[in-house]
DNA sequence: GTCTATAAATCGATAGAC
DNA sequence: GTCTATCGATTTATAGAC
């Protein structure tokens, strides 16, 4: 492959989309131009396309890449104690959550700028996730550790509070992350009657 | 005042309003023009600059708007029992944002959208709504009939646990409202520790 | 109050040089 | 791979007629 002049194709392609991620959630997708997101990158507008075929393609890459390493990082154990793995999964979400908090924003906020094809595919892989922690939850109230009156609601309404984590966490403020984690798993584990 | 021919005042306003917030809602402050704004409404683009000053100032409105009428609709009695006050703030935030779908979504989700000004004024009102769940919980503490950990922390992960029935609620579903806020008062109440 | 017309700026995306 | 330049469409907001 022949090296032009000026290329930095290596740092280009990542910086592309951490760049993205952070403008699209900051600003919102619609309201961030390929411009804005070329001067971040730090070339010109017209260089962005050797990356992406376009701007809906940008947005869904993250996205799609967000849920599958989710998905991939997350790691259960379906014979151990179900309360232990709840445990686990409250603090793996915060903790996963803290790590990127800007691909966890965007994934519930530009859902709706996704093409209807596109949407389905986030929306399956979102389910998946989803049903991870629903198993948990319909063992544990088959162990008989857990008290839940609704196994799907419960999951949707425990995700939903973890997430929240986002919206108010800063680097060095009051709590640490430990302690975080600590409070939301006794709040989870209250809600599920343990 | 004379009337003008073709005027329709009266609910061009509202519907303004009406038509702006839903748009938000569904596609994102960024993504919708203007035109679309009036299209929806029934007029041309033009005329919608008779009932606000610009783009932004229309986002505000619904905004501020909204959590001034959340705020107004909430009715607190100190004196009662907390758990009992508790349960009813649980009832009271899941009626309300499920009557108010969008403006809720449009409170969560456009907050980067307002100028600095407007967002402390929108943060403002949204940290009064925050206390007075704080003011339960400490009162609950208090009594001796709650055990919680952080009063700030459940306070923020209880109001995004309720705040996200808004995300899966579809009229007609599987539940209905009434069996909706029994569960979730079955979390809130285990997370609580009562 | 609403219309038509338009100004001025910005958008996504492409073409062609290097 | 990146640049400059640009096309064509669209944006917010305003001006003036009615």
């Amino acid at each position: 492959m022949a090296r032009t002049q000026g290329s930095r194709a290596e740092i280009t392609g990542p910086l592309l989309r951490d760049e993205a991620r952070r403008l699209f959630a900051r600003q919102g997708y619609a309201a961030v131009s390929m411009r804005q997101i070329a001067a971040a990158v730090g070339v010109q507008a017209g260089a962005l396309y050797a990356y992406t075929t376009d701007k809906q393609a940008l947005l869904f890459d993250l996205l799609e890449t967000h849920m599958q390493d989710l998905l991939a990082a997350w790691r259960d154990d379906p014979l151990a104690d179900p309360l232990a793995r709840l445990h686990r999964f409250v603090d793996f979400h915060i903790g996963f959550s803290l790590d990127h908090p800007d691909a966890v924003f965007l994934s519930y906020m530009e859902l709706r700028n996704l093409s209807p094809d596109n949407f389905a595919r986030i929306a399956d892989l979102r389910g998946r996730y989803e049903a991870a922690l629903e198993d948990i939850l319909r063992d544990g109230v088959a162990a008989g550790t857990m008290r839940i009156e609704d196994a799907k609601l419960t999951t949707l309404a425990l995700i939903a509070m973890l997430t929240g984590v986002t919206n108010w966490y800063r680097e060095g403020g009051r709590l640490d992350r430990a302690r975080i984690m600590q409070i939301y798993w006794g709040l989870a584990r209250g809600a599920v009657g343990a």
